[in-house]
DNA sequence: AATTCCGCCAACCGCATAATA
DNA sequence: GTATTATGCGGTTGGCGGAAT
């Protein structure tokens, strides 16, 4: 019954990948292309797991993975993304194509929590001066790691975004939503990537993250909505493109290569977290 | 020069969900 | 419908290299 085992842990090999082990795992799935992991093992004689063949193609082996420095652009967009959607690096990849979830995480962890918690430190030591504060502007600096569960507060952010962008018509349709009681948007497990149209090609050293290569783009934010009591989803997707100022305002910024002008405000944002 | 400390990052682990027999 | 595995994701760890002492 089910599917067969996926692996026998007898013999497999772990830690880091020689270059040896990398070329055999290259040469297979430019042969076959990525997927069924399963058999990855098996058909090249590599004594690593399925997964261990998986984590490493994606996150080190792809073609189009950019290493190094992440530049202030980079930075910017993954600090308002784990602001909105919270921990979900694979999400929040998905809106750089070029960074791998790990390396997002990498980043966050070692470089971006510093920052903020300084940052944050900083921001409290100064709000500890201001008698005319109110409680609700405290609780914004001081849980910030619940901010992206909070409906109001993705409109707060959403409100800085409409200033930065020209698309306010969208930007406020997707306001009315999550006013309306939409608090979603942070729940990324079923999404997919923004950037479907963009084809993969070994030729250009540029590969189809395996979630675009599924076609079903599907809104939480609709679906949510559907729950909300009048059933009524068509409308929904009628007036609005799922997530589409959020995503295209982030890829016209990536595809721009980065305008400042316009990320400053989200800066402020940033440092009003 | 030797040792210790610290930061970075590749890889592993465990869990949740999807897929399949 | 159920049991079982595959896949994907996020959290965490461990090794390496450079900085500090």
């Amino acid at each position: 019954m089910g599917r067969p085992p996926c692996c026998d842990k007898i013999g497999i090999k772990k830690g880091p990948w020689t270059p040896e082990e990398d070329i055999i795992l290259v040469s297979y799935i430019q042969e076959h292309g990525p997927g069924n992991w399963r058999s990855v093992p098996t058909n090249t004689g590599l004594l690593r797991c399925s997964k261990s063949c998986r984590l490493r193609w994606t996150n080190y082996l792809r073609p189009g993975i950019k290493r190094g420095n992440f530049t202030p652009h980079e930075e910017g967009m993954i600090i308002h993304l784990q602001a909105l959607l919270g921990n979900k690096w694979a999400s929040i990849a998905s809106y750089l194509p070029q960074r791998t979830d790990n390396d997002i995480k990498n980043y966050w962890n070692t470089h971006l929590k510093k920052k903020l918690n300084k940052s944050e430190s900083e921001e409290r030591s100064i709000s500890e001066n201001i008698t005319l504060q109110t409680s609700a502007a405290r609780n914004t600096i001081n849980h910030r790691s619940t901010y992206a569960s909070s409906t109001e507060n993705i409109s707060r952010l959403l409100e800085g975004w409409m200033r930065a962008s020209p698309k306010s018509s969208t930007a406020n349709l997707l306001e009315q939503k999550l006013q309306n009681g939409s608090n979603d948007l942070m729940d990324h497990h079923n999404d997919q990537p923004p950037y479907e149209h963009v084809e993969g090609s070994w030729d250009h050293g540029f590969h189809v993250h395996p979630k675009i290569s599924e076609e079903n783009v599907k809104c939480d934010l609709d679906v949510q909505e559907d729950g909300d009591g009048d059933g009524d989803g068509d409308d929904h997707h009628n007036a609005t493109p799922p997530l589409t100022f959020i995503e295209k305002w982030l890829l016209e910024e990536t595809n721009t290569g980065g305008q400042m002008e316009v990320m400053s405000p989200l800066m402020e944002l940033s440092s009003m977290l």
